[in-house]
DNA sequence: CTCTTTCGCTACAACCTGTAGCGTTAGGAG
DNA sequence: CTCCTAACGCTACAGGTTGTAGCGAAAGAG
């Protein structure tokens, strides 16, 4: 390919102030115009490699998110426990409050959206293979609708945190992963 | 009070004009700008009654949104079938799309998001009180953590629609209601 | 050495925001 | 009926962001 091939680091210090802005000042409060200066560079730089404030934030987030742990604790209980804590690590992140800005304009930005959905994806995979895990293991006995599942074990943290804007605690983070085992597994949940 | 009292009908004429650019165009595109001018009216007249844009849309919100029925069915299970039928109209509007962005506004607006909890929170009242009505019914033994089922009610939809972005088809509904009482009366749950 | 693409930089039009200021007007207070 | 005050209609401004365009200069690929 001919041509002057594309500086490295200019893409890693527009990456790295995406970053620290987002951190800092949240994602509504992020500019590309800010961007680009924090990183000692031009607004066209920016706009040369992505499309959108959308596109540079999923990238952003792809890199920094807190892994979703997948190891095998031996019970459905334990991965469900350890998977529940590590989602919610993410949504205790500060920067979830701009994590609606960012959702908001993905509806307008489907390449965007597609990238974001692809890395929620990939988030969600260690819940399931904890079930494929618990199922060879005949702790379940029916295959369970994944999908609701996922809204199950997911949902609730990010409508505490979103809308009620309250912390996760461990016991919360427990009973979460109390109920996913109890409807998992078809017995009663105590909480 | 002296002076010249204000005009309803022009307040009247700028929410019309708010709620239908809502509908129309969602939250992100709707501007203060194009209110006035969809109320015939001035930029001006919207300062003057709506410190933000933030405050103006909960208000339309709080004037349009479908109510949460709250009669009693007779039984814990029905009422919940009621509540999470109604809430799943609101999240099923489109709408929705735009609350993404309202939420994330609300971040630096105390005062909207305050009037926003409000509304909440009173959407949360037929919840409450069939919880209420479970229990003197001897339904319920041990009272619930009202803040958990709340999530667990409204957070898998949430999570369903502004992250999945999937309908909420009459067997996802009847899969949270069960749930839900479930998780109330200590049973097993069989989805 | 040449050619192509990136880079640095400036500039532009378009839009939205929030505030200010001005006469004008309507209606409550007296 | 006459004040007097606050709302109204309207214009304007400064500040910010967006997206795009264009140019010469630089850096490698071929």
């Amino acid at each position: 390919m001919p041509g002057r091939p594309r500086d490295p680091d200019l893409e890693r210090r527009l990456l790295a102030a995406a970053w620290s802005l987002l951190q800092s000042r949240g994602y509504d409060a992020l500019t590309l115009t800010k961007v680009a200066a924090e990183a000692d560079a031009h607004r066209t730089d920016v706009y040369r490699r992505w499309s959108s404030k959308a596109q540079l934030v999923v990238d952003v987030l792809a890199e920094h998110l807190p892994p979703v742990s997948d190891r095998d604790t031996g019970t459905l209980l334990g991965d469900l426990r350890a998977v529940v804590h590590d989602l919610a690590v993410s949504w205790s992140s500060s920067w979830v409050d701009g994590l609606m800005g960012l959702t908001a304009d993905l509806h307008h930005d489907p390449d965007a959206e597609l990238a974001f959905r692809a890395m929620a994806e990939g988030r969600g995979e260690p819940l399931r293979n904890a079930i494929v895990r618990a199922t060879e293991r005949g702790e379940i006995r029916t295959p369970p609708d994944l999908s609701l599942i996922g809204d199950l074990v997911e949902g609730p943290m990010m409508h505490r945190r979103m809308l009620g804007r309250q912390p996760l605690t461990p016991d919360y983070l427990n009973a979460l992963a109390e109920l996913a085992h109890g409807v998992l597994t078809g017995t009663a949940v105590v909480l």
